[in-house]
DNA sequence: CAAATGTAGTTGCTTTTGTCAACTATATTT
DNA sequence: AAATATAGTTGACAAAAGCAACTACATTTG
């Protein structure tokens, strides 16, 4: 019976890998999906962050990290600042090109969203996002059988 | 106006994303994510395909395919039949182990769902089934603008 | 038909991505 | 002060993927 759903959850799983992939397109940008991924948390916590909240967050293994922030750090797009209280962490934050940079993604990814978008009727768009937004309530509210 | 709903979709594919990613994790077993994926597409087409549509199918690079294809065939996983018709093309199969194999990988995921879907109550499924399905329809539907 | 062109798959070589363990430096605990 | 823990770095390596040249067979075309 809840196998039934399971198959069918499954299905939408492939599907929407496919439809993700299709959109990841945008990589072929000079930045791999880590150092945009990257990017992109630096860029939602402006305040800084440290290698170890990216690791906790992307799940990566620190010695790649170490290395991926070195380059972007070669690249002036991120900056690091040594920690006053605490001589072993770094704070790190985009660096005002690094931003420049990661909003262009941003944009280019958002124009291809766009673009998919503009085949759909505005009718079709409300209702895939309704039906994004409820499949999102339902993972948030789970704990509540 | 649409930027709006663009905004939202990509939040929810970053939501998704995340969520497939939990999936993923049955990867620790000995196989590659592409060699699932070609298993995966050999026991959905019984009758045999070949390494060319793999590689439509897949977007792999024929080099690499050909190298999987190699490894899976020295695991006894594929069988590769060259064609009558035409000595250039082989049709791959799912062998037996092969089969037992992917089963065996696909009720692990199978099972990895249904303890996700545990967490859940019914009437919250039976919702996000609905859910998922209105998406891939709107999706299918699409050049009906 | 023979030459030219096209297609399926293979191989060698390289790059990119990721992993693991040992290490340095600083902090915290006992 | 010694032992232990944590943040990040480095070296060595393995896995995943890409690119281009190549072989073998097929198809097209003059």
């Amino acid at each position: 019976m809840i196998d039934e759903y399971v198959a069918r959850i499954r299905a939408f799983n492939r599907f929407y890998t496919s439809i993700i992939g299709l959109l990841d397109q945008y990589l072929d940008s000079e930045f791999s999906l880590t150092e945009v991924r990257i990017m992109f948390e630096l860029h939602h916590h402006p305040d800084g962050m440290t290698a170890s909240d990216l690791i906790d967050l992307l799940n990566l293994d620190k010695g790649y990290l170490s290395r991926l922030l070195q380059n972007l750090e070669k690249k002036r797009l991120i900056l690091k600042k040594q920690s006053e209280r605490d001589g072993r962490v770094f704070k790190l934050q985009l660096s005002s090109k690094g931003s420049d940079d990661f909003l262009g993604l941003n944009n280019a990814s958002q124009a291809q969203v766009k673009d998919i978008l503009s085949k759909f009727t505005e009718a079709d768009i409300m209702n895939l996002t309704g039906h994004m937004e409820a499949i999102r309530n339902i993972f948030d509210n789970r704990p509540h059988k």
